[in-house]
DNA sequence: AAAGTGATTGTCT
DNA sequence: GACAATCACTTTC
């Protein structure tokens, strides 16, 4: 897993982790559900990322751990879930957009009563559903009750690269195409209804 | 369907 | 005191 987080450049990662596995553990069993929507922060370099010129802070420390790191931070009333890619002192990560529930549904619905459509389509979103806090801030994956499953994947038959999401006036890093995701799942944030693929959710 | 607005809450200067 | 890797709701086309 350390190895599949560091082995080549984080935006070929970005794109791998789709249709990978997260599983949590709960005390009411497992919650799992598929990646189907990613964007690659690029560390210092990138002026869209939180370790842009190396800068070090008490809420982005944990970037600068190895490949594996969970990275939780908080946004307005939320939480967002990154993992940290590359080696430590490479301060790189992914972004947790979207994710497919595979098992545990009722549970996430319950922790985020929603509609099904609604319910882990936004990184906000998906942190709700499966009940998480930044609890899990600087835990390895190895060690965390939050894991990666690279057995049970799937396999996205079509993956779509567009800018990212929230990122204005960085200049050319407001366009580069870091955002990751699989064509025609229902489980991404802001895409028409007309672009689902309601039989196979873009899976091959 | 798309664009705009306000809520919300910690973090950083 | 400004701002943010969002979300839900309203307005408008």
């Amino acid at each position: 897993m350390q190895s599949f987080l560091s082995s080549r450049p984080t935006t070929e990662i970005a794109a791998a982790l789709l249709g990978k596995q997260l599983r949590l553990q709960t005390a009411s069993g497992p919650l799992t559900a598929w990646i189907t929507e990613t964007e690659a922060y690029l560390g210092a370099n990138d002026a869209g990322a939180h370790a842009y010129q190396n800068h070090q802070t008490a809420r982005n420390r944990v970037l600068w751990q190895p490949a594996g790191t969970i990275y939780i931070y908080q946004m307005r009333a939320l939480y967002l879930l990154n993992l940290v890619t590359q080696v430590a002192g490479t301060p790189e990560c992914v972004l947790i957009r979207g994710i497919e529930p595979a098992s545990g549904v009722e549970q996430m619905q319950h922790n985020r009563p929603v509609p099904l459509a609604n319910l882990t389509n936004g990184p906000g979103k998906l942190m709700q559903a499966l009940g998480l806090d930044k609890t899990l801030n600087g835990q390895p994956l190895q060690k965390a009750t939050l894991s990666l499953d690279l057995d049970h994947v799937r396999q996205p038959r079509q993956i779509i690269k567009s800018p990212r999401i929230g990122i204005v006036n960085k200049a050319e890093w407001t366009s580069a195409p870091l955002r990751f995701y699989v064509a025609g799942n229902p489980f991404v944030s802001k895409i028409g209804r007309k672009t689902i693929d309601s039989h196979t959710h873009g899976w091959q």
